[in-house]
DNA sequence: TAGTAGCTATCTCATTTTGAGATAAAAGAT
DNA sequence: ATCTTTTATCTCAAAATGAGATAGCTACTA
């Protein structure tokens, strides 16, 4: 059965002629009978009635309902990869636990403004098992610290943070090595690349280890930062948005250590789903990069 | 886009494979890629991923949702005509008032009992106006007294009635001209085969005019005739279906005059519907013809 | 009832598409 | 590195398609 097959049908349906279906759909009428025979000869069925002008029979207009449906399924999927305006379907996202919480919201609300007919999941982690998620084909695209060199996979750089050194109390300069083999440091579960921060500047100063606790989510973290537990490291605008809520103090990095940028990172683009296409447009119009 | 290249696009979301896929759909692996490459050029997307075992992209995984939904209907509209014991769709009748009042109840419900998922319409009204319901395509099959000569239609008797003179008092023999002069006859509006016969019944006795009041239901009619309004013709076991609730008499007619036979016609069993087709079964069953 | 106008079925043929096999190239496994 | 497995490409024969020409059918008209 062809699709084509079911269209010249319902045009014969419409028009009550094979020559004027013919004419609406830009071919000849020979080729209308040569269709409509070879699906009653499929089917196994009269479709039409010859008698003077055409007519469907009682098995055509059988048919003709699930041509109906069966075209107007055909028609969504080629429109929707098509025309630019339309996105549905599924998009599986990922994202780390601090872009997440101050960056993407806006982002996300845009985009299912524009499109509420894709269903949105996003889950959270560390940089690590994000990458591995998209690479099993779990996940859509990621929002990762780093780009990823892979020829498959493609990185659009979105945000660029700060880090800063969070603590308890005002400092007039970054610890000494001495203040900082002391001190205890929060941090995100293992495999957050803020973390890798954190042990990049404890290694500048010479320090190996020492002791770090993990936390899964930022208020947690905060709050015990604010008690006077220990430092931790976060974007700028991370903390400036919860400064208010805690009594915490900021001190500038060394910019090499400091600055980090956020990548989305999805496969090549010639392979995404209009969803996901659509979800870069609204990244690159938001992020405005 | 091709029916077949989106079953094809299943078979290779389901086994992770080219070679499998074809496999699975009894074709060689060369195809299987000509028609992925087809598709991701028509869409303007690529649907799958080649680095090792194949894999979805998430513009694939897009498809394959509609490719579902679409193959789907597809096999339920190819189920629905080459299964017999499939129907389903809308079935439009149309029947005489009497024979809808005593013959189908029992047949249309077990057509419903087995095939639910038809539509069923019936609407009434004489012989003359169903048979032009039918040839203008308005009607898949009507119950109508007297068979059709027409090469495009079909014809299936299916009751033998035997009509009776309906009085109000008891008689001996048919009424004599001189009594038919002054009696009133009671019938249907004017199209119903029966009322034909009383005008052959008056004609028999030649009697040409005489007074007819017209009458839509069956009820309303046998009802006026217990009232000693005048005389009627029904089948035999219409008005015995009816005697215990009206005080009415009957007496045979000559056999020329009394023996109908109702049809069920439609149009030539080629065109049926798989839900019409389904429907003559039953009949032919629960008729025992 | 013959003629005519309008439509559909059939036939033909050039073109395109399809399907299958063979072979080359690429990716993983040992 | 070699071998195995899988995909891409090429080729060719067979089949399907689309368009035109023509014959046949139906309904309407005079």
């Amino acid at each position: 059965m062809q699709l084509k097959s079911l269209r010249l049908l319902m045009a014969v349906a419409e028009t009550g002629s094979f020559m004027a279906a013919a004419k609406q759909l830009h071919t000849v009428q020979s080729n209308v009978t040569t269709h409509i025979k070879k699906l009653e000869e499929e089917l196994g069925a009269q479709l039409v009635h010859r008698a003077g002008g055409v007519r469907l029979t009682s098995a055509g207009l059988a048919l003709l309902d699930y041509a109906e449906r069966l075209l107007a399924v055909h028609d969504e999927a080629l429109a929707l990869f098509k025309s630019p305006e339309n996105a549905a379907g599924q998009l599986r996202l990922g994202s780390m636990e601090t872009t997440m919480a101050l960056r993407l919201p806006p982002i996300l609300a845009a985009y299912h403004a524009n499109f509420p007919d894709v269903d949105m999941t996003l889950s959270t982690g560390p940089t690590a098992s994000l990458i591995e998620k998209l690479m099993a084909g779990q996940a859509d695209g990621v929002f990762v610290a780093g780009a990823i060199d892979h020829h498959r996979y493609h990185s659009l750089k979105v945000f660029s943070e700060q880090l800063v050194l969070v603590s308890p109390t005002p400092m007039a300069s970054v610890p000494s090595s001495e203040e900082l083999l002391t001190a205890t440091f929060l941090a995100f579960r293992q495999g957050c690349s803020y973390r890798q921060r954190i042990e990049l500047l404890l290694a500048s100063q010479g320090i190996n280890a020492v002791r770090v606790f993990e936390f899964g989510t930022l208020d947690a973290m905060l709050g015990c930062v604010a008690a006077g537990m220990g430092y931790t490291v976060l974007p700028r605008i991370t903390v400036e948005a919860h400064r208010h809520r805690f009594g915490i103090h900021t001190m500038e990095l060394p910019s090499d250590i400091a600055n980090i940028d956020t990548y989305f990172v999805t496969p090549e683009p010639a392979t995404w789903s209009p969803a996901l296409a659509r979800f870069v447009d609204t990244l690159r119009q938001e992020a405005k990069v």
